[in-house]
DNA sequence: ATTCGTGCAAAACTTTTGCACAACG
DNA sequence: CGTTGTGCAAAAGTTTTGCACGAAT
């Protein structure tokens, strides 16, 4: 399961580092993580290593198409694996609550905006605010 | 046309500053900006303005519900007209144009997301990532 | 006259960059 | 071994904050 991004990384002529893989499995276990978190996680277990490779390697990991990020909150951008990116996000106003819902929630949207703009949307980057249910005031 | 706003200000315990003022006029001339951007505007009328007003009269007017924020790009938040933030933005990866259309293109969403889970969206807040028609690559 | 708002300067954060050393292939 | 990647430290960029002065009511 790890030799298949390995000879990814290997074919683009990039090295498997050690902080490579950690950046990965953390963003894969964290789910919607910023930098930060990401970089906490992984000292978990290799102390030494810098926030500054936490922010190459997922520049890296982005340029493969491994990892996407979004925008949830304020400024903050949040990563996840493009392979489990197949998803909307509706942030909640109120209890600040994360949903992923199916991509074909919009896909009446993406149709529109293709055959009346010739816009493609990149489904992955799409979040929705709002409030959820419980949230109405 | 002045007037409304200076009341509502009033209203709430709030002074009528000429900052303030050059503010508003500033996010209603540049349509999405960033809080730079305003302050470069504000400046060409009154030279003396610092950024810091300008941030907090934005977070302000943002109380007051009559400008809103989104992230149009990587992390500088733009300011508008909540009045005139009627409309969804499609964001451009190519080349970053930012155009604006009509809610009711995310009606068919924003229905299926209320009907479904409960959820009520923000539509002024609603970006839409994707590669516009000149820039298919 | 009082209280609120502003400018200034510094601090707090986040992200980027240059460079010498380490380590992958 | 040669080249790429990393840690460190510093820089650059953005947003926030404390405080004394100025301005609105």
């Amino acid at each position: 399961m790890t030799g298949t991004w390995h000879e990814e990384l290997r074919a683009r002529g990039y090295r498997v580092t050690p902080q490579r893989q950690l950046v990965l499995e953390a963003v894969t276990r964290l789910g919607h993580a910023t930098p930060e978190d990401i970089c906490e996680q992984v000292q978990e277990t290799a102390r030494g290593v810098n926030i500054s490779t936490v922010y190459r390697t997922l520049e890296l990991l982005e340029e493969l198409g491994m990892v996407t990020h979004t925008h949830l909150t304020h400024g903050a951008p949040t990563y996840h694996l493009a392979s489990k990116a197949d998803h909307v996000h509706l942030v909640c106003r109120g209890c600040g609550q994360v949903t992923e819902v199916s991509p074909q929630t919009v896909d009446g949207l993406v149709s529109a905006l293709r055959d009346d703009l010739g816009f493609e949307t990149d489904v992955h980057h799409l979040t929705v605010f709002g409030r959820c249910r419980d949230c109405h005031s």
